[in-house]
Order: structure tokens, then C-alpha cells, then sequence
DNA sequence: CGAGCTGTTGATCTCAATCAATCTGAGTGG
DNA sequence: CCACTCAGATTGATTGAGATCAACAGCTCG
């Protein structure tokens, strides 16, 4: 990890693009450089782990980070992929205790770091840059959701189906393509899967012709099947009557 | 669901008390208690469903309310459970989206409802508030991400260890009891097993003398060897060496 | 009382984890 | 250019934990 020595106004320059705190006005923004650094990172370095301190919120500028728990325990569950533009580290930030989870560079990665302090300061003073921040925050929760109801279903082609239509672009492409945000093991650990099954369910719907698999890209061929895998099983059962 | 007819001075006075309300200003309050309603729901009742649109921010004034995923497919999952004064629904209001999940009530319950543009007026103005907010949001981010962490580890044992384990008081009590927040069968679901499961390991800890269970009370009764279900397996697997 | 709900216990079965082996392609260096 | 390594992905065989099915025990409530 090294913290490059970058002057404030280039700082400035990258943050002022960020989704965050684009159009926030220029004094706010230069105040918050103040409390920034950028970092880099080479692939597979660890920025911090489960219960390490953090009094910084992170921005990928380019590259991509994974956010994991359970790393420490040799039983890595993926539970965010982060691309460049979004952030990540709200939670130690704002609940002042330590990281719930493990932040790993998956490649080469630069990232902007905006002490607690900073972030703070601008908070008390920017409702714009608050409204973001919980709107961010809300997202992240929002596909955790998702991804817990999606690991809840029992079969491992139902998840794969369900998480494959998560993707789909709009309610009406019958054709499109999912490129998979991180290797088959990460994707796999975040459908809750063995790296295995998950290979094995993928060659499954392609026997099927739902799907063609080209590495890391999957077309998706048939979203009517995918569906019925989704939607199947509508458990209407009788209420249970006894002697009857 | 019924809509009480309550007056703009009462609801100031509940809200007043609410956490995420208390020590705002009085006119920020009456400006909030505009667009307030106070909503009673009968227990078992229903306040949204997945897939429903929302528009306000529901506070628990009293009762609980049970909040899921999955209701509509009969795979209910449990992902949080809402006690006296705490906050939910926070994620349509954010992304103005449909609810992700079901809200019903565990028991007779009275909320507080918000409406999106009375509180999204106070947001513009008062940074106290959205501060509060983004603490309430990442601490249910937080325990969503514990729970996650908690399913994906393998036994039914474990999980249920690391469950007890999280709910101890401080760090260095060696007793302490745990109520469980809920029926078995919830709490079971948000430990991610079948409620015959859970009772089974329930038991099965009490044969071990670890646990003493008195209908949703739990005593625990030696937290090391329920730390020892949870901090086991430490594999620390010899690298593979081909021909060694 | 009987209906309905929660929780318990027993028997069975299934699917995905695990172990193990191989394959592929990228990168490295002689 | 080939030999070698190494990480990621694949495929096969095995198995065990937990889901599911089934029956029942308590309990509360109208």
C-alpha cells in the first residue's frame, strides 16, 4: 500500500468526478482534499481486515476492490464487489467501531481516502453530500438484500437464475450479456457456492441452451427457462386436515 | 391497518421521544409531524410487501415488526427484526424504489409513519438528522452483514455459537442470558436453518451443558466452550506439493 | 371443548460441500 | 521456442449435514 504524494488541487481534480462529491462547491470540496490521500494498491493486497480501526472512507478511482468476511476464519464469503466511482468503508465511518469485513484489491487499484474528520466536517455543512451518502449507503443494503434472499433459495440454479436476472438491463431485452464482476471463485462465493457447483450449474444451463458461457461473459440466450427456474414452485399446498 | 386521528401536538410529543427525532428543533419537529402518521397494526398483520411502493419511513412507537424476504415465494427469510423506537423502510425512501422486502407485525404494534417529502424537507435542512440516519442505516447494515457472515458458516452449531456469542453483553461476562427477539421459528430463520434444525441444536447444547433454554430464554452457562464451537477449525492446510 | 399455532422429535433423502485429479492458459526464464 | 510453474477452472466420486416429511405434544384462545 503506498500513499502517493499528489498535490491538493490534483486531488481536487479526481474528486470532483467522483459520484459523491461531484458539484459540491469548490471551498467544500478543497476542505475535504485536505483530508484525502490517494493509495495504491497492487492486486490481491489487503487494505484492511475484519476488526482493524478505520477512521477513512474509500473511493475507487480505477480498478476494483472486493469486500469479504469471514476471511480471517479461512472461510471467505464475497459480499460486495466495488468498481470505480463507488465507495465503500461507510460503516466503521459512521458506527465509529472497527471493520466489519476485509477490503482485497482483485487488480491494480487506486483509491482516494477521506479521513473521518474531513468527511465530518462536510457532512455537518452539506445536506447535498449527506442525501448521497445515505442514498449509498441504501444501495449497498439494498443488493445485500438481495443477495441474502438469493443464497436463501435451495437450489444452486435457482441462484444462479435469479442472480443472472438481476442483471438483465430492463424488464423487456429477451437477449443480453452478464459479464461477471470477478473471478467464477468470487462470483460463486457471493450465489453462496462452491467454486465447483457453481462451474457445475453453469454448464448445466448451457447443456439447457438458457445460456452460452465465454469466460467471463454470459449470454443469455432464454429468459422465459430462466424464469420458470425462478418463479417455479408455487408451494400451494393444502392446509393440513387431520383424520380427513 | 388503521390511521389514527391523532393531533400534530401528540404526534410532536412521540416523535420527540424517538431517537432518531429527539433534540431536533420544535419547529423542525412540528414541520416532521405534519406529514406524520400513526398507523396500528394488529399482530400477524401486514404493513407492505415485497414489490410494493413506498413512500414514507415507519418508526416502531410500540410492538415489533418482523421484516423479510421471500414472503411471496412461501420461503419466508427473516432478515431483521424491529423492536421500540428503532427505524425501518429506509431503503425505498432512499431510492425511491419499490419495498425489497415484507413488514408484518409480530405483535399488536404501533408505528410512527414519515412522509418522504416532509422528511426529506428536514434532510435539507438539518444535518443532525440525516447524520443520525446514516448511523441508523449502517448499523442494520452492520448486523445484516453478522448475519450473513453467521449463514455461511458451516454447522448449525456454530451458528447458532456465533449468534449467542454476538448478543453477549460485554466482553468479559461469563453468564448472561439471551431472549430471543421472536418466535423459534424466526429466529431460526435468520440463523438461516429449518426451525426442526434450530430446536435440535438448541438441545443438542443443552445436552453439552452449555446452554439452559426456558421457552425464548437462553442461559448461557459456559461461554468458552461456545467460543470453542465458533473460533475451531483454525485449518491451516500444508501447501500442496505435487510429488512431496 | 376443539381449533390453531408453536415447538419437539423421529425417519428419510437430497443436494451441494468436499476431496481429488486433471486441464487450461498466462507468465517466466533459460 | 520450449520447459516449467502457478492460478483458475473443470470434472468425477463420495458423503454428510440439514431440509423435508410426518406425527405429536402443549398451549392459548374463543
Amino acid at each position: 500500500m503506498i500513499a502517493l504524494e499528489l498535490t491538493t488541487s490534483q486531488i481536487m481534480e479526481i474528486m470532483g468526478r467522483l459520484p459523491y462529491f461531484q458539484e459540491l462547491g469548490n471551498d467544500e470540496i478543497s476542505r475535504l482534499a485536505e483530508g484525502a490521500r490517494e493509495i495504491s494498491l497492487k492486486k490481491k493486497e489487503i487494505l484492511y481486515r475484519e476488526g482493524d480501526p478505520a477512521d477513512a472512507l474509500f473511493t475507487v478511482v480505477s480498478g476494483s476492490i472486493k469486500i469479504s468476511v469471514g476471511h480471517s476464519r479461512n472461510q471467505e464469503k464475497v459480499i460486495d464487489l466495488v468498481g470505480r466511482g463507488q465507495c465503500f468503508g461507510e460503516i466503521p465511518m459512521f458506527l465509529h467501531g472497527p471493520c466489519p469485513s476485509t477490503a482485497q484489491a482483485m487488480e491494480d487499484s487506486y483509491l482516494l481516502s477521506v479521513s473521518r474528520s474531513a468527511l465530518m466536517e462536510a457532512l455537518d455543512h452539506n445536506c447535498l453530500l449527506a442525501g448521497r451518502m445515505l442514498a449509498g449507503v441504501c444501495r449497498r443494503m439494498h443488493t445485500l438484500i438481495k443477495d441474502i434472499d438469493n443464497c436463501h433459495l435451495r437450489s444452486s440454479s435457482q441462484r444462479l437464475a435469479s442472480y443472472l436476472l438481476q442483471h438483465r438491463p430492463d424488464m423487456h431485452s429477451r437477449h443480453y450479456d452478464v459479464v461477471l464482476p470477478g473471478s467464477k471463485h468470487d462470483v460463486a462465493s457471493i450465489l453462496g457456492l462452491s467454486r465447483e457447483t457453481f462451474s457445475r450449474t453453469l454448464h448445466q444451463l448451457e447443456e439447457e441452451n438458457i445460456i452460452r458461457v465465454t469466460g467471463p461473459q454470459i449470454r443469455i440466450l432464454d429468459v422465459e427457462k430462466l424464469q420458470s427456474y425462478n418463479g417455479w414452485q408455487r408451494i400451494e399446498r393444502p392446509p393440513y386436515v387431520k383424520d380427513q
